[in-house]
RNA sequence: UGGCCCGUGGUGUAACCGGCAACACACUUGGCUCUGGACCAAGAGAUUCCUGGUUCGAACCCAGGCGGGCCAACCA
């Protein structure tokens, strides 16, 4: 991974680990739920979870997440287990079960009660939804939040010993039952199940939820990274509760002191086109028989692309490719292809395999004879070795669509009096074609062979455009062919209530009859190869009619001939999409709710009304500005504590407007190790010259580092504007000619760079150039 | 209707603390070739969601808007 496109997640753990954040140390954990197989989506995450760990000289967990007894299996976990390994990846220690610390969960869970932030709730599961409020409506308390301690400590402890039926109790954290945030409203954190656990078998009957288990397995592994998806944003604030209200040493250990102390970080899953990726719908599409089972090769799985012929170093290069962000995404199918075709590329021994054969004789062969002819297993640019002979003898088979008996404009394969190669064999030209008497199908086609042509050269140096692939008919083996397309037609399948709707009901299409070259049958299950022409295949466990030998379509190599067809319907597609990004945008503007917020405010507290209007009468500000500063009263009372020091409204506010609202984003205005008088002084010495305003963003930002005197700082740092022309000459000119094709494009009328030069100086003073003189001078040199 | 997150070529991502909008896939054309593959070369494709503002200079900072996503399981 390069440095300097590093996602965002890498850029912090690698300045966390600059800063020594836990001693520098990096543990991050693969917390799977054993309830499903993975699929590419998982992959992505484990390229992400493993992947900073290797990167950072630390170590990556495997651990079930297995808290919900009613959906979990043993035998998903060793599935999920031999998945990871496959994709090259490596866990630290043995795997690791959220049931493992049951008791030490439950040890927290009486802590936490004693600390007052828990209580037993006996309300019914309907109740519970009913005080939760909504999204805009606040929740109530429940009747039990203020259930003594003594006593839900006794009910918590008789929930575990099996007294009470499921749904009768829960235990909740005591939060806000208020909160913006709906996982603040108080979350369950146990509930009760009588319910056999694929580990723990019945010496539970309450099982820890998810939002508590995970922050305090976290915890108690010692992650310094908990990295998961999007749809857990708002759970980060319930993970940090969780963490910093518990003790690593139940009863004597000092709150939230856990070291190293874990974070969650989210960024978002993949969403693949052309496939689904929740794992309740790839569940239905295997309990429906829409597929046949889970390592199915159309299943988006990891163990459905193993068997579709898919290497891990494919999956592995593709997460690479599509990076990690936070915004929701729908990767082009295009892209895998891509990854895997580049790999059995590299990878995969060239072989011959006709799909749907169509007799040719070679009149002017011997009848009987046979000759074996050498063929590499690699074109030379792949530069692997290797080799193998083929069968070549009077009665071949070729693919009945490298026939055409009228062939279209471009169509450079067999036709009638056309000549074509055979791949590493002779030169064939068709003299005739033998139809059935009654359809009319092509049945045969009779043709003569060029002996000088052994090995597919041309003594004579003529050119043969066509190249095709063949077998013997007698040496060949008898195969079947899986050929496996998309399973939707749709890119987007989930769109829509019901994606059955878009299922492709030629996903699969199964050719009996194939011949392969003999060489390929004593290969194992799992061999990769490229049949030549037609794509990437891989030798399937399955055995088809008489013991057949079967191969999976991996995918097809990209074939710009076949898809001429396609291009009308391609380009419309794109079309439409631009029509539609043209059509939105636009949109009147609607009401103001900050603005009104504000007004609101304005409304019941007088001296900030008069203020806002003052500023406007008074000092002249625009409306909108004046509304900003009188919108808060320190921000109005910093704002003219400014203009007592330097008093020009205009160039304050904008400054408060610009930058200080940026700070107010994430910290209080109190909590500035500044005031008014510091703006104020460091407005003047922006427009009285002393300081570039370029400078004065350096020297703000310090300000709200440490504060100080503005006047000060600048004064020791030595940051005096440069307004010389002749002190800025010389480094103007070294710029330039420095830097001799950006300048010969600007003088070729990319006035874009002008922006260049004067960035390269700024860079070169520090920011201490005036900006007008500067780009005076610039284009004064650049002519 | 509340809170939070996110908007950069067709797609996925870059772009240091404001200074040449970059890379990969896909696409087009040409070269090479015993695979209509691979490889090589060239090319096209972006009003950085919109409107204002700050600045000599904005994808980046400020304000507002618009659009998309997530959250109201005793799932994870």
């Amino acid at each position: 991974m390069s440095e300097e496109s590093r996602d965002f997640i890498r850029k912090m753990v690698a300045s966390d680990v600059l800063a020594g954040v836990n001693g520098g140390s990096v543990v991050t954990r693969f917390p799977p739920e054993p309830n499903g197989f993975l699929h590419i989506g998982h992959a992505k995450a484990i390229c992400l979870d493993f992947g900073v760990a290797e990167e950072f000289g630390g170590t990556c967990n495997l651990r079930f997440d297995d808290t919900n007894p009613t959906t979990e299996d043993e035998r998903y976990a060793r599935a999920i287990e031999e998945d990871i390994r496959w994709l090259g990846f490596d866990w630290n220690g043995p795997s690791r079960y959220a049931s493992d610390y049951f008791e030490r969960l439950y040890g927290h869970a009486v802590q936490l009660i004693k600390d007052g932030l828990a209580y037993v709730d006996s309300s019914s599961e309907a109740e519970i939804r009913e005080y939760r409020g909504t999204v805009t409506k606040p929740g109530r308390p429940s009747p039990h939040r203020d259930r003594p301690v003594e006593e839900s400590l006794a009910l918590f402890g008789r929930m575990r010993s099996g007294e009470f039926e499921d749904g009768t109790y829960v235990l909740r954290a005591r939060i806000d039952m208020a909160a913006p945030n709906m996982k603040m409203r108080d979350p369950l954190l146990y509930r009760i199940r009588h319910a056999t656990h694929h580990r723990t078998g019945d010496e539970w009957c309450i099982y820890p939820m998810y939002d508590w288990a995970h922050p305090l397995s976290d915890a108690i592994e010692g992650i310094t990274h908990s990295l998961c998806t999007l749809e857990f944003l708002d759970n980060r604030t319930l993970y940090d509760w969780v963490v910093d209200n518990t003790r690593p040493h139940v009863e004597s250990g000092e709150l939230g002191a856990w070291q190293p102390r874990p974070h969650q970080t989210e960024s978002a899953r993949l969403n693949l086109d052309y496939t689904v990726m929740s794992k309740r719908k790839l569940a239905e599409l295997v309990s429906e028989d829409r597929v046949d089972g889970w390592d199915d090769p159309r299943m988006p799985t990891l163990a459905g692309l193993r068997r579709r012929g898919v290497r891990p170093e494919a999956i592995r290069r593709f997460c690479d490719l599509i990076g990690v962000a936070k915004a929701d995404n729908r990767v082009d199918i295009g892209t895998l292809e891509h990854a895997i075709r580049d790999d059995l590329n590299r990878t995969a021994p060239r072989v011959m395999c006709v799909l749907r054969p169509l007799r040719v004789e070679i009149e002017n062969y011997p009848e009987g004879k046979t000759e074996e002819l050498e063929a590499p297993y690699f074109p030379s640019d792949v530069g692997l070795q290797g080799s193998r002979t083929v069968p070549f003898s009077r009665v071949l088979l070729i693919e009945r669509t490298d026939f055409e008996q009228d062939p279209p404009k471009g169509f450079y394969r067999l036709a009638p009096g056309r000549e074509v190669r055979l791949r590493y064999a002779y030169l064939i030209t068709c003299n005739d074609v033998v139809r059935d008497s009654e359809t009319g199908e092509v049945v045969e086609l009779r043709c003569t062979y060029d002996p000088e042509t052994r090995g597919g050269s041309t003594p004579d140096g003529r050119n043969v455009r066509g190249t095709i692939h063949w077998v013997s008919c007698e040496e060949s083996l008898p195969c079947e062919v899986r050929l496996y397309d998309r399973l939707f037609f749709e890119p987007n399948p989930e769109e829509d209530a019901d994606f059955h709707e878009h299922l492709n009901p030629t996903s699969l299409v199964i050719v009996p009859e194939a011949r392969v070259e003999p060489s390929v049958a004593e290969d194992a299950p799992g061999t990769h190869y490229q049949f030549e022409r037609l794509g990437y295949f891989v030798r399937d466990s399955d055995t088809g009619d008489e013991g057949r030998p079967v191969y999976n379509r991996t995918v097809e190599l990209k074939d710009p001939w076949a898809r001429r067809l396609q291009d009308d319907l391609r380009l419309t597609e794109q079309l439409i999409v631009k029509v539609e990004k043209a059509d939105r945008e636009e949109a009147p503007a609607g009401e103001d709710t900050g603005r009104q917020a504000r007004d609101e405010l304005r409304a019941r507290r007088p001296e900030l009304a008069t203020r806002f209007e003052r500023y406007m009468s008074e000092l002249g500000l625009p409306e909108e500005d004046a509304d900003l500063l009188s919108g808060d009263v320190a921000v109005a009372d910093l704002f003219e504590g400014a203009l007592v020091v330097h008093d020009s409204p205009r160039g304050v506010a904008n400054w408060i407007v610009n930058e200080l609202l940026r700070e107010l984003k994430d910290r209080e205005i109190e909590s500035l190790p500044f005031g008014g008088e510091e703006i104020g002084r460091l407005v003047a010495l922006v427009e009285d010259g002393t300081i570039s305003g370029r400078t004065a963003k350096d020297v703000f930002a310090r300000l709200v580092r440490e504060g100080g005197d503005p006047r000060e700082i600048v004064r020791a740092e030595g940051v005096e504007q440069i307004s010389d022309p002749a002190a800025l000459r010389a480094i103007v000119e070294g710029a330039i000619d420095g830097h001799p094709e950006q300048a010969a494009r600007y003088r070729a009328g990319q006035s874009g760079l002008l922006g260049f030069f004067v960035g390269q100086v700024m860079r070169e003073t520090g920011g201490r150039a005036n900006p007008e003189v500067l780009q005076r001078l610039v284009r004064e040199k650049l002519g």
